[in-house]
DNA sequence: GAAATTTACTTAACATATTAATTGTTGCGA
DNA sequence: TCGCAACAATTAATATGTTAAGTAAATTTC
C-alpha cells in the first residue's frame, strides 16, 4: 500500500478546519461590524470581562493571540478606550491589562446577540455533536501528539 | 433561566476551532520552512496538482483563498516560478493558472513526510473520530445558518 | 449596436499572523 | 556588584485575511 499519497484536498483536515472557522466567523463578523471592534477585539474583551484584570502574557495565551498581535490590538484599543494598560508595581516587565466601562458596556450591549449565535450553531450541530466537536478539536490543540510534547 | 450567557472562553466554538488549527498547522509549517513556501502557497500547488491547470475563481474556491489574497499569491509564486499564468484565449476576463515542473517537484519533494504528518493524525484521533470530525467540520462550512439555506 | 449590467480579476487600505530581532527588567551567581 | 542569562514586552518585516473600490472584458438590454 503505497502510504505515500497525499488525502484529497477534498478531505485535508487544514482545510476543512479554515472552512468551518469561516463558516463560524461570518455571523459573528456580522455582528461586530456595527460595534467597530474586531473579532479578535472582541475575544480580548470576552476574556478580560471573564477573568478580570490579566497581565499581557496571560492575556495572549487565554486569547490565543501571539504577542505582537496582542501588542498592536491592544494599543488599538487604547486609543479608543476600551482597556487601560498600567504597569505592574512589583514587576515593571509586566503590563496589566484591564477593561474599561466603556468596553463591558460594549460586551453587554451585544450579549444577547452574541449569545444566540452561539446557541444557533449548538441547534445546527445538535448538542451532542457539538460537545463531540468541541472535544475532537482539544484533542488535535494539544500537541502532545506522537509523545513529543512540543517543538 | 439567564440564555443570556455567553459559553466560557474555554468552550467557545471559535477559539476551540482556532487552536485546533494551530496545533494542526505547527508541524505542517514545520516541514514548509524548509521548502521556502508558505502554507497558503503549498495549498495553492496541492490543488493545482490534483486538478490540473484551473481558472482563478475556481482554484480560489477549492483553495479556501479568498481572491485579493489569491492574487498576490500568484504573484509571488510567479516570481518563485512555481506556477504560471496566461490569459484564456476564448475569455479574456479569465486567468488560467498551472503548475510548474518545479512546483510539482517541490510536492513530490514533500510528499512522504506531508502524508505521514496527515496519517499522524488520524491516529491520535482515531480513524474514526477522524471521519467525523470532517463530518462536523462540513456542517459548520455550509452557510446555510441564517434560515437561508444557499442560494 | 451602444449603454447598462455583470463577471473576473486586480488594487488599495487596514488588521492580523508569523518569525525574528530589539529593548528594558529581573534575578542570579562569580 | 558586576556580568549575564532569562524573561516580558515591543518593534520590524513579510505574508495573509478582509472589505471596499477599481478595471477590463463579456453579456444583456433596449
Amino acid at each position: 500500500m503505497n502510504s505515500k499519497k497525499l488525502p484529497s484536498t477534498s478531505r485535508s483536515l487544514p482545510i476543512a478546519l479554515i472552512r468551518a472557522r469561516e463558516g463560524v466567523m461570518k455571523p459573528i463578523r456580522n455582528m461586530l461590524a456595527e460595534t467597530g471592534v474586531t473579532e479578535q477585539q472582541w475575544r480580548v474583551l470576552r476574556v478580560l470581562s471573564e477573568f478580570g484584570p490579566l497581565d499581557a502574557s496571560t492575556l495572549a495565551e487565554r486569547t490565543s493571540l501571539l504577542f505582537p498581535s496582542l501588542t498592536r490590538i491592544i494599543q488599538s484599543m487604547r486609543s479608543k478606550e476600551l482597556v487601560t494598560q498600567i504597569q505592574d508595581k512589583n514587576d515593571r516587565r509586566r503590563q496589566v491589562i484591564s477593561i474599561t466601562h466603556a468596553g463591558q458596556k460594549l460586551i453587554d450591549d451585544n450579549l444577547e446577540q452574541a449569545s444566540h449565535i452561539a446557541k444557533r450553531f449548538q441547534t445546527v450541530l445538535g448538542v451532542q455533536n457539538y460537545e463531540t466537536l468541541l472535544d475532537l478539536l482539544a484533542m488535535l490543540d494539544t500537541n502532545n501528539l506522537d509523545g513529543k510534547p512540543k517543538e
